[in-house]
RNA sequence: GGCGCGGUAGCUCAGCUGGUUAGAGCGCAGGAUUCAUAAUCCUGAGGUCGGCAGUUCAAGCCUGCCUCGCGCUACCA
């Protein structure tokens, strides 16, 4: 029997604004989630925080000649307001800057130690000399080996997207200095990883833990299962330091730990615990229960990029660690595609969180729960989605505007008419149509189970995960009363049989009621607004679980003889203007800037003449095998051929390029590459897109000449 | 290249451990209605369930191969 929640949402990295990815990824889910449960009076806990350190933050704010600090400051606050105007309902949003949040981190370092939990092991990594320290990967720029664009990053090439080590890098250059970095060794612990594979790959399976069942692993999602089961096969162990200036130290009393920072494995994931002890601390209550207690159920919410960490290393960690719980589920959500494209912060191509909220604020009628609606009806739950704005408003107005608002601005506007705002007492025992077939017949408590069944039914479908099926839940309930009107048609009945228009108008006003409560975990700001209308009181926790008992029992949520206020409009129709400037400024941020990279550092002609080019022609070409970008090729310089590995092959197929000439760069060391000796370079020409094409001679030029 | 997850009506998606004529919403066509924000309600048309082969009495659901999308991963100038 589950006695509590502990419910977290990813921790948001805190150098940029949040756009509708992230919204739609793990945050409304979770809120959603928790909201529910408060409202089944449950007691749960909703963990977030900014997730603040790592080098990309350093990077950053050298770039604006700012202190890390500054930065982490700023997008806290923005992620922390965007939050709060869309209604996202954390207990408490905490920061990973916070010392009680170094504190607990170190404590976990500390005990994972002491536990024997690491090795130590020494590689070579890059150290810049002259800056006296070792290089995080993003501090290191290079010629990605890839695309060959030459500024990529140690950890990932901004041009191509491929992930990088810092020593694939071809001329690896520090960004600290500009100096060229040398190999050196450093020494950091590393969790070992493949000592908890058995446990791990029973518990991700069968949902079996220490001999007892801890979770149905059916109710996991496939992909998050695939994804886990793709990884438990192959445990390596993994560093949990790095040799980094920005973040959670290793505990100064531990020999070698000069330098060393905490990674994000054994940073970020705390943050969860040290943001429930702050709210612990805040609101003098216990925070042990919500983590180590076998009751309590722990739910991730997060995107799929992160299913690893939070399904294998995190619970790792919590299970070395000892005495914690381990998650009960991780649904992980895919990704929201954004008219069609990939969302990219780089490209700003996304709809950001802030810029929505400040646009639409006077042109969208309740916005904010527009917002939400739309995010959760495509929320990306089990496959990558898609948000487009013609969809955006095809959904305000067909669902929220023709069904929600409309059923209920009905149901008030009829019983202002003809009761002038006030329940209608009524005879139970009088026959009326139901509200799910045409022509039948159907009594008042009748209708009332019927609401309370699909209540119950919406209840089933959040507790499952399954959000966009609560929602349609939630919308269906309102198509049930407008049929449930149209079937009995007040408007006519009112004439002939007062009496039992009675009946109906009561009913309505309760399936009114109904959706007051059960609209608040999806739309927050439109459930309080029909409180208002119904002049209920506001929601607290456990009024959706006293809703489903009162209706069970036969009893109304409104009571007859109170007063409603005067109709209002809930939603309204969005204009197409509104709609073609969202469009507009999304257009505007494609076209913008084809990005030229900068010039690079003046050379003398001496520097020039070292390079020794030569024309070619390709004779031979084939793929290279296990290789996704390379061609291996046989280019004819005259006086003799060579072989050239080339990373061209997704722009070529290889009979393609035969007989192609081209310019070889033909005293480049020679390299291995994919276990064959690479003897130059052909030299290509690359856009913007990544996008690479031939520089070559005109055609029947010989071979061999020199380029100059 | 390896691994994982997907590819179902024009669009967005449901389809439990294989079992009667494959579903919903939107859009579209026709009709009803006016209490309501031209909203609502009813009816209807629309699909070789990515492709090919196989297992089975029976496959959208199982197996193999192929193809496309996404993600992870790989000593990939």
């Amino acid at each position: 029997m589950t006695k509590r929640y502990t419910v977290t949402a990813a921790l948001p990295y805190a150098n940029g604004p949040l756009h509708i990815g992230h919204l739609a990824g793990a945050y409304l889910s979770s809120d959603i989630y928790v909201r529910y449960l408060r409202l089944m009076g449950k007691d749960v806990i909703y963990i977030c925080g900014s997730d603040e350190h790592g080098a990309a933050i350093t990077i950053r704010a050298k770039k604006d000649g700012v202190k890390p600090k500054e930065i982490v400051d700023r997008y806290n606050a923005q992620i922390k307001q965007t939050f709060e105007d869309l209604g996202v309902s954390f207990d408490i949003y905490h920061r990973t800057s916070e010392p009680i949040h170094h504190e607990t981190a170190q404590e976990f370092f500390t005990n994972l130690l002491k536990k024997g939990e690491f090795t130590q092991k020494t590689n070579e990594q890059y150290y810049d000399e002259s800056q006296n320290q070792f290089l995080a990967d993003r501090y290191i720029k290079g010629t990605c080996p890839k695309c060959s664009y030459d500024a990529a990053y140690g950890d990932q090439c901004e041009n191509c997207g491929s992930a990088l080590s810092p020593t694939e890098l071809i001329n690896p250059v520090s960004t600290l200095s500009g100096n060229t970095p040398v190999l050196k060794e450093t020494t950091h612990w590393y969790l070992s990883l493949d000592k908890h594979a058995d446990w791990l790959g029973e518990w991700i399976n069968t949902g079996q833990l220490d001999g007892k069942q801890h979770h149905d692993p059916k109710e996991w999602k496939n992909h998050v299962l695939g994804q886990c089961r793709s990884w438990v096969g192959d445990l390596q162990p993994r560093a949990m330091t790095r040799d980094l200036e920005w973040g959670v130290d290793v505990p100064q009393d531990i020999p070698g730990s000069e330098g060393k920072k905490l990674y994000v494995w054994l940073d970020a994931p705390i943050g969860y615990i040290s943001a429930t002890k702050q709210w612990a601390l805040d609101n003098n209550k216990d925070w042990e229960p919500y983590w180590k207690d076998k009751d309590s159920k722990l739910v991730h919410f997060i995107g799929k990029d992160n299913i690893v960490f939070h399904c294998i290393i995190f619970p790792a960690i919590l299970k070395a660690a000892g005495g914690y719980v381990l998650p009960d589920n991780v649904p992980a959500n895919q990704f929201m595609n954004l008219e069609g494209d990939k969302i990219s912060t780089s490209r700003n191509w996304a709809v950001w969180g802030h810029e929505y909220l400040e646009d639409c604020k006077d042109s969208i009628v309740n916005h904010v729960d527009v917002l939400r609606y739309v995010l959760i009806k495509n929320m990306p739950e089990l496959k990558d989605s898609e948000f487009t704005w013609g969809n955006f408003q095809e959904l305000n107005n067909t669902d929220l505007v023709g069904k929600f608002a409309n059923f209920i601005n009905r149901v008030l506007v009829l019983t202002n008419k003809y009761y002038e705002g006030v329940v209608p007492d009524f005879d139970a025992s009088l026959s009326i149509a139901g509200s799910e077939e045409e022509g039948s017949t159907s009594s008042y408590q009748e209708e009332l189970n019927r609401l309370h069944h699909r209540l119950e039914e919406l209840g089933k479908l959040v507790e499952a995960y399954d959000f966009r099926g609560g929602l349609k839940a939630l919308i269906e309930i309102a198509s049930m009363g407008n049929q449930f009107l149209q079937f009995n048609e007040p408007w006519k009945l009112v004439k002939t049989d007062p009496e039992t228009v009675k009946v109906v108008m009561n009913l309505a006003l309760q399936i009114v009621g109904a959706l007051s409560v059960v609209s608040q975990p999806f739309l927050p700001f439109i459930s309080a607004k029909l409180r208002d209308l119904l002049n209920l009181s506001a929601l607290e926790n456990g009024d959706l679980e006293h809703l489903l008992d009162d209706l069970k029992a036969g009893k109304a949520v409104l009571p007859k003889g109170s007063s409603i206020n005067k109709p209002e409009h809930l939603f309204t129709r969005i204009p197409d203007d509104v709609i073609q400037q969202q469009i507009d400024k999304l257009e505007a941020s494609k076209v913008q800037k084809v990005s030229y990279e900068p010039l690079k550092d003046e050379i003398t002609f001496d520097d020039f003449t070292k390079l020794d080019l030569r024309t070619g022609t390709i004779l031979e070409a084939e793929k290279m095998p296990k290789a996704k970008k390379l061609l291996k090729l046989k280019v004819d310089l005259g006086f003799e051929q060579r072989t050239v590995v080339s990373g061209i092959a997704e722009f070529y197929k290889a009979e393609e390029v035969i007989g192609k000439q081209v310019v070889l760069l033909a005293n480049l060391a020679p390299r291995k590459l994919r276990g064959v000796m690479s003897e130059g370079m052909i030299l290509m020409a690359e856009n913007a897109q990544g996008e690479l094409v031939f520089v070559s001679p005109q055609d029947g030029f010989g071979n061999g000449f020199t380029v100059r």
